[in-house]
DNA sequence: AGTTAGTATCTAAGCACTTAAAGATTAAGT
DNA sequence: ACTTAATCTTTAAGTGCTTAGATACTAACT
């Protein structure tokens, strides 16, 4: 792992400069016409995404998934018995094309984690439902990552935790309401 | 694009849950030996980059353009004249592995936005220097960035937007930390 | 000088997606 | 009933990454 500890940044001369900001004033340096103060933000969206999901990442590999797999059968599980839910629906929930729903619908029914099961009333549908298999698994998985998330966000308190989730609502509700 | 608008949710109930809050009230009727409240932040942390990745996307296609590109044009450019760095520096800066930044400068190099200069005193190293029409394609598509960026905040107060990227910022330290 | 270790980049194989389009089925309009 | 449109899933081709390992070079030690 490359960036296991490479670019963690040296903090001993007090509160020194994150990355993000650096590439903020870097902007304001090279392109004084422009103001890059948005990149404080989305900057630092991406960044964070990237450090978690590295991090989950490690945490699936214990019960041989990645989170891809895991979101599917957390979908699943989450949805309660029998476990089962369309394509369509599962697209919509990961915010993924259709065709990348395929995708890890195979490599789960190959794994006998999920069985695919023909709609009798509208034959264009096909229903995934958790095999006993599947749900044993992402039963274990949930509660590690789930205690896995905890340890990640020992450092952040429980006021600010709130308020960054709806800080994000709105951020996610703004971006939505942009998009022409 | 499938989910233009298939999966904005209607609001015109008051303020109805958002996805990621179902998820969580799902989870606490399904295991309520776990504690879910962590999903409500990453779920969020999740949902935003992918919807704000969408948005952006789209932008850069009007540049030929693409986020990897685009990342590794805006690198070079805001380290300034000569508008050189090595691959090493790239990787760091974007979070990425060796092998990507390579496959970035491959595209690159063949659209003629870069050029690759063998290091002299160090023959390991090879620099990667924007050329001129690099230098005037990513001039032009930082600045519609920027204006692209702006407008995705247009729903965010600027106090807000500030303490959204503060908090980040601890949630990305956090993370860091807890990385073991 | 010669060996060993470390570093920078690239190659190879594989993976998880994407868009575009096709196939199968259902719904709607006449 | 018949045509047209809409919906659900899958296939095909291509993209941008990943890990593992190869290659080339430099630095450190003896």
């Amino acid at each position: 792992m490359a960036h296991q500890d490479a670019d963690v940044p040296d903090d001993s001369a007090g509160s020194a400069l994150s990355d993000v900001d650096r590439f903020v004033q870097q902007w304001r340096e090279q392109r004084p016409d422009l103001d890059p103060s948005p990149i404080a933000l989305f900057g630092r969206v991406h960044r964070v995404y990237l450090r978690y999901q590295a991090v989950i990442t490690k945490c699936f590999e214990d019960f041989g998934l990645n989170p891809a797999s895991f979101d599917v059968l957390a979908a699943l599980r989450r949805a309660g018995a029998p476990y089962r839910m369309t394509g369509t629906e599962l697209a919509a929930e990961s915010l993924l094309s259709s065709a990348g729903i395929t995708f890890r619908l195979d490599k789960l029914e190959q794994a006998g984690l999920i069985t695919r099961i023909r709609d009798t009333q509208d034959r264009r549908v096909v229903h995934s439902q958790l095999t006993p298999e599947g749900l044993a698994l992402i039963d274990e998985a949930i509660a590690a990552h789930l205690d896995n998330e905890h340890r990640l966000l020992a450092g952040v308190d429980d006021a600010d935790a709130d308020q960054l989730a709806a800080l994000l609502q709105r951020l996610e509700d703004s971006i939505l309401a942009a998009r022409q």
